[in-house]
DNA sequence: TTCGTTCTTGCTAATATTCGAAATTATTTA
DNA sequence: TAAATAATTTCGAATATTAGCAAGAACGAA
């Protein structure tokens, strides 16, 4: 029974459905709370001030892909990352940002107010 | 006149914005293909199989975000990356993929047919 | 000028995402 | 047992994404 590896499109269309993940800010937050310490739903909804439905549906999003995974404590539910590199690609990305736009807030209001078309 | 710069949320709004740029295989194929050279569109039509129009329509979601830069020479438009990090973030994500999944395929299938439930 | 090549844009239908509200499950406490 | 707390799930409406098609713009060659 052999393992079947990826071929390089499959990892294409992983890679780009694991990165659409990171596209929501709300799951930019949950990650970056659970950075270096596994938080419980209702922690991560007060610390974000979002609703535990909205909060739980990101989590199980993330959960389905491995990005986060559960332990159940009684009531509570925490979760924590699978994987460093969810947060560094991320994170990479943002400095990206910074290098390019060089802090100046300017921009990114223009991308904000939809399309830009300079 | 002071530069005006941004807030934690911001920063957060950004990074959302910018990690959506790589939840499409098309455009990770494109910046694939930019990693160290510049391209023309009508080569990055060929080397991805993709109609010019939709090429084209990704490269400027792209330069809008200043992901990439373009260069006319003659008729032909030459795009290039930007920043590093644009690459070497979403690279990062492929690789927590791979650690976690082990290069097993069957998870990437049970992802790809919708929902996941365990 | 006219033609062909390269690239962009506007439009549109199909599809996907997002989040609130209400109902449901599981666990602890009284 | 009943009530409270913690979390999940389902549904639906608003919104966003995607890609094909057709039209348009910019440039070079004849």
């Amino acid at each position: 029974m052999k393992t079947e590896s990826f071929d390089l499109n499959d990892l294409f269309n992983l890679q780009a459905d694991f990165c659409s993940i990171f596209q929501n800010a709300i799951r930019l937050k949950i990650l970056w709370n659970l950075k270096s310490q596994e938080k419980s739903v209702s922690e991560l909804c007060t610390a974000l001030g979002v609703s535990m439905s909205n909060v739980s549906q990101h989590l199980r999003i993330m959960k389905d892909r491995r990005i986060l995974t559960s332990r159940k404590d009684g009531q509570r539910i925490y979760y924590r990352i699978t994987n460093e590199k969810f947060i560094q690609g991320p994170s990479l990305v943002r400095e990206g940002i910074v290098e390019v736009y060089g802090l100046d807030r300017q921009w990114f209001k223009k991308i904000q107010s939809s399309d830009v078309n300079t």
